[in-house]
This record gives structure tokens, C-alpha cells and sequence, in this order.
DNA sequence: GCAATAGTATGATGGATGTCCAACGGTAGG
DNA sequence: CCTACCGTTGGACATCCATCATACTATTGC
């Protein structure tokens, strides 16, 4: 029986600002590229080490489900997650790939290379 | 003399969470949409008519000038904004083309297809 | 100088959000 | 069945955030 937790919103009710919210979070930006090598990922506290609690992590798993980012996979006692890819880059072309393209990260602040 | 106003963070100090944040907001991710035009916009009210409070624009303008997504230039009593298109384009590849491409509207909602 | 205009600063406020903690509910294995 | 494991639920709490209202600063023009 499909539980509550389960249901995920119609790629076409989802809005920009939607998703711009869910990944406006460092652990959820982090969360979600990951997912782009489109395999699926366990919720185990063992893959994600974030330092946060348990129950945080439901809370941001909740988050980008809810803002139509990611689908859940239950599993037996396990659930795995995965990223709608295919819908969301048609929805908002090129975006999750301009989320996923790994950040330069320029080695320090402005101030070190003054 | 330059104001405390005027600051803007170097662009490798911005991280992409901070950009991300910055434009999920609806009325920011408007006025960045707009800004995607290249031309620089007055901070006047006439232009940008959200039907909030003259204050509120000025939080949101510079919340995105904090995040490094704009710069401000100040002539007289009027002040301009503009994108910061190349910087940005060159430290987060694609994204600001993905953030200003116009959403496709998909008309109603999800049920009204069903 | 004075009034009008453009925009900022400050303080208050209600609502959203990230986090933790404790308790609960299925599932797998002995 | 009973325990261990995976994950959720609900509450509590502190913080952030969008908004407004008022007061303030700076510039232009008479």
C-alpha cells in the first residue's frame, strides 16, 4: 500500500522557485548531485555522512521529494532514492546540469590571490 | 566616496548555495530574469511593480547583491542594477541561462490533464 | 534654503526552516 | 516471538527570512 510518505507532486505543478528552494541548502545541493550519476542511493546514514541526525536526514530526503526533485524506492526495509532527471530536464532545461557541474573551487578567497 | 552600500563580494567568494538561495525567492528570481537582458535596471519602483513595500525591494536587491548576483551603480539619485553576467557565467557554467530561461507554463495544473 | 524625490536604515513581527530528541512502525533473521 | 535495523513521526527550539512602517540621508530643482 503506498503510504503517505511515497507520493510525489506532478513534474508540471512543480515551479522554479520550487526546486530552487529545495536546493538552496548545502546538504540537499549536495544530496542532489550525487544522485546526478543516475543511479539509485539507500538512505542508510552510512552513505551520506553530514554529521546531522537521523531524522534530519529525513527531513531533507522529505524536502526534495516534495519540491518534485527526487522519486523514492521502498524496498523492504530500505528505501533508495533517485533523481527524475529525464522530467526535470524537460521541464527546466539545463538546469540540473548547471547544479551538478562541479563547482571551481579557485583554492581560497579573493583576499589570497590579492 | 564608496558606500558600505556599493560592496560586492568577489565572485570566487560566492558559492553556489549562496547563489541559489539568492534567486528562490519569487520576486528575485524575477528581477533576475529581467536583469538577463543585459541592460542595467533602476531600482525605481515604477520599474518593479510586486506590490510590496519600497523597503522590501531594497532587502531583496541587496540580498542579491550580497549573494554576488548584481552589481549597483549609483548616478545621482538614481541608482542602476545589472547582472553579473560574465563572472557568473564563468564561475557557474549554464546556470543563469538555466535560471532565465522562461518556464514553460504547461497551462493549469496536473489534474486538468488527467 | 526648501520641498520633493530616490533610496537606505532600523526595528518589529509573523511565518518558514534546520536541527535535535524521543518514540513509534515496519522488516529481516535468529 | 523477539531483537536489531532502517526510517518516519511528532514535538520542541532557535534561527533565519520576507514584510511592513517609520525615520533618516542624499540629490535635484525651484
Amino acid at each position: 500500500m503506498a503510504r503517505e510518505d511515497d507520493v510525489m507532486p506532478d513534474i508540471a505543478d512543480v515551479t522554479m522557485v520550487d526546486v530552487l528552494r529545495a536546493v538552496a541548502d548545502p546538504i540537499r545541493l549536495r544530496i542532489v548531485q550525487t544522485l546526478a550519476d543516475g543511479q539509485p542511493h539507500g538512505k542508510c546514514g552510512t552513505h551520506w555522512d553530514f554529521g546531522v541526525h537521523k531524522s534530519t536526514m529525513t527531513h531533507h530526503f522529505r524536502t526534495l521529494r516534495q519540491a518534485g526533485l527526487t522519486r523514492t524506492v521502498v524496498a523492504g526495509r530500505t528505501h533508495t532514492i533517485e533523481l527524475r532527471r529525464d522530467e526535470l530536464d524537460a521541464r527546466f532545461p539545463g538546469l540540473i546540469d548547471a547544479l551538478t557541474t562541479t563547482e571551481v573551487p579557485m583554492g581560497g578567497t579573493a583576499a589570497d590571490r590579492a
